[in-house]
DNA sequence: CTGTTAGCGCATTCAT
DNA sequence: ATGAATGCGCTAACAG
């Protein structure tokens, strides 16, 4: 009694008069027309006896199931937009996602994910900048099924069809940047190991940056994966160093832990202290002041994602298209670095 | 060539030298135990071959799928969570979940997202207090598939199983007693019409608040959903009343932009103006000054809901529990209410 | 156009 | 303890 035994195109094809090839046919359109009366016949059997589809047996049929799958680092923010966004792509390319969350990139769970959708026999698969290594990843995946990486970088070909990755690296640089134009005299990245590869990328940025643009201001590096004391540092921060200082934080909800303290620390921004975030969250715009930060393109990158895998699916050659993608982000400014 | 063809039971039971029934017993446990030596060859054969279980042959074949499917309004927030957590019981029991979001309740994707859900013959539903009526989701998912809700309110037995619902109306209700309690001269509620019934059952708890404990304050209700302008509307609030004005606001977000309006007009908090939020967010706790808020017992109620499942399916899991099972918040006292 | 037939990969009797 | 046979619901050639 588990499963109530549903209708099959057997009953439907008893109740419309034909046979049960002329249901399929009718029902998935596409292959072979039929005459208008069967089509009414065997729409209208459907219809009454709440015939629905099986898509196990029709994947089964036809190795092919028109999924695919998503793993993510978790579904909050950043991650939980972006899942919205590719289902909504995967929707209009016909295909349906099934999104999975590995906990903050906890590489077990993460294989045990990608092995339930591998065993799912899903389309194609998209993943977050997988926290299990190269290796594991190969021997995982090497099973034919396309592979499609979000921000991940330098992966080898043999395992992914390619990447669309944001530009937070530039991002960050470009931070510097304006920071310093901004009239900033000192410069601190505010970062978050615990997001690997997201923060590694940053990091880059913001050290090429300091490089490049300010080689003569002073700048460190600090990490709130610790649970660092955020009042403690600034505090520290604008002792140690001439006002202004400018933050780059890792993402907008650092910056919002960055701009509260400042706040209770009666510290003047954007005169004493310049922030700017990542992401251009909701709090990033909402909060007071309003913080300037990197918005992200999630559209257009959920549509390349999704398109990379349609290529493939399609089989037509390698299209002209870089396998890694960079997708740059725009900045939002707001009274966190501008009065 | 879209499907590499992947390796089967047949291929390693040639490489075993037994029978694919015996493979079958082997890789599935459970049933019928097979020799120490067989259980080696065939565990031998299927590591070297790659074996990786068919899981729509297997489910086709015994029609279960240990597959549950989870219909949300969106990802992020709230949302997110509560599907990271869902997830992470739905696998302790054995189960995987399918999350699929909704765009924001639109009935249209809603009812595209079931009827998915029940193709693949998913064993159970959840959902989260669906968009559409009714009528609508009695017709579609009468097939036998137990239905979940989360925070659904009075739905007829016969869609579903039974509901894990939030205590927000009573949370909203104590929300008052306690601005009251502390000063309060007049109460509002800021909430967000477009979440359809979370936004009533706040609605509803507050009315029952002001009108148990605040019957002689004066109160108003306001809405964000169609851009509130929330400069103007404190203004106005803190114009029309005597101070401390008390506000009960939708959620930690619709609470971050008004701490953030008030901070920008000079507005003494909790002096002047006392805010409590819902969800008890990243946001909340690291504002400033701190928001109040309720928080939500995500483990628990995620759990719950498994369970509701659970015992459906026959599993274990007590029963006895009531069909709506109400949840409650729990208050969490920061600075936007005490000095 | 429509019907017949042969799988798809696996689980499950029922013999052996 | 193991194997042969049957069917799950549907699709995809072919036949007619």
């Amino acid at each position: 009694m588990s499963k109530p035994k549903q209708v099959t195109i057997v009953e439907v094809a008893a109740a419309a008069g034909v046979s049960i090839a002329t249901v399929s046919n009718v029902l998935n359109r596409g292959g072979i027309r039929s005459s208008k009366e069967t089509i009414r016949k065997v729409e209208l059997a459907a219809e009454q006896l709440g015939y629905r589809r099986n898509t196990m047996a029709a994947g089964l049929s036809r190795s092919k199931t028109y999924e695919i799958g998503l793993i993510l680092p978790g579904l909050t923010n950043y991650y939980g937009q972006l899942a919205e966004h590719l289902q909504i792509e995967a929707h209009n390319a016909g295909y349906h996602l099934s999104v999975f969350s590995s906990g903050g990139f906890d590489p077990d769970i993460e294989r045990r994910n990608l092995e339930v959708l591998l065993q799912r026999r899903v389309d194609g698969l998209i993943c977050h900048g997988l926290a299990m290594g190269f290796e594991s990843t190969r021997s995982i995946v090497n099973s034919g099924t396309p592979l499609v990486l979000i921000n991940g970088w330098n992966w080898p070909e043999d395992i992914a069809l390619g990447a669309v990755n944001l530009g937070f690296a530039e991002a960050c640089k470009q931070s510097t940047k304006l920071l310093v134009e901004r009239g900033c005299r000192a410069l601190c990245y505010v970062g978050s190991k615990g997001s690997k590869v997201i923060d590694e990328q940053r990091r880059m940025g913001f050290n090429a940056g300091t490089q490049q643009y300010a080689s003569d201001v002073i700048h460190e590096i600090v990490d709130t994966t610790k649970d660092l004391d955020i009042e403690a540092f600034l505090k520290s921060l604008l002792q140690r160093h001439v006002a202004p200082v400018g933050i780059v934080a890792f993402d907008d909800h650092v910056a919002l832990r960055i701009l509260s303290a400042a706040n209770k620390l009666r510290i003047e921004i954007p005169n004493q202290l310049q922030i700017i975030g990542i992401n251009n969250d909701y709090i990033a715009k909402h909060s007071y002041p309003g913080i300037s930060s990197w918005d992200i393109p999630y559209s257009y990158q959920a549509q390349t994602a999704i398109n990379k895998l349609l290529h493939k699916f399609g089989n037509k050659a390698e299209s002209g298209e870089e396998r890694e993608i960079e997708v740059p982000l725009t900045f939002i400014e707001r009274e966190s670095t501008k009065s």
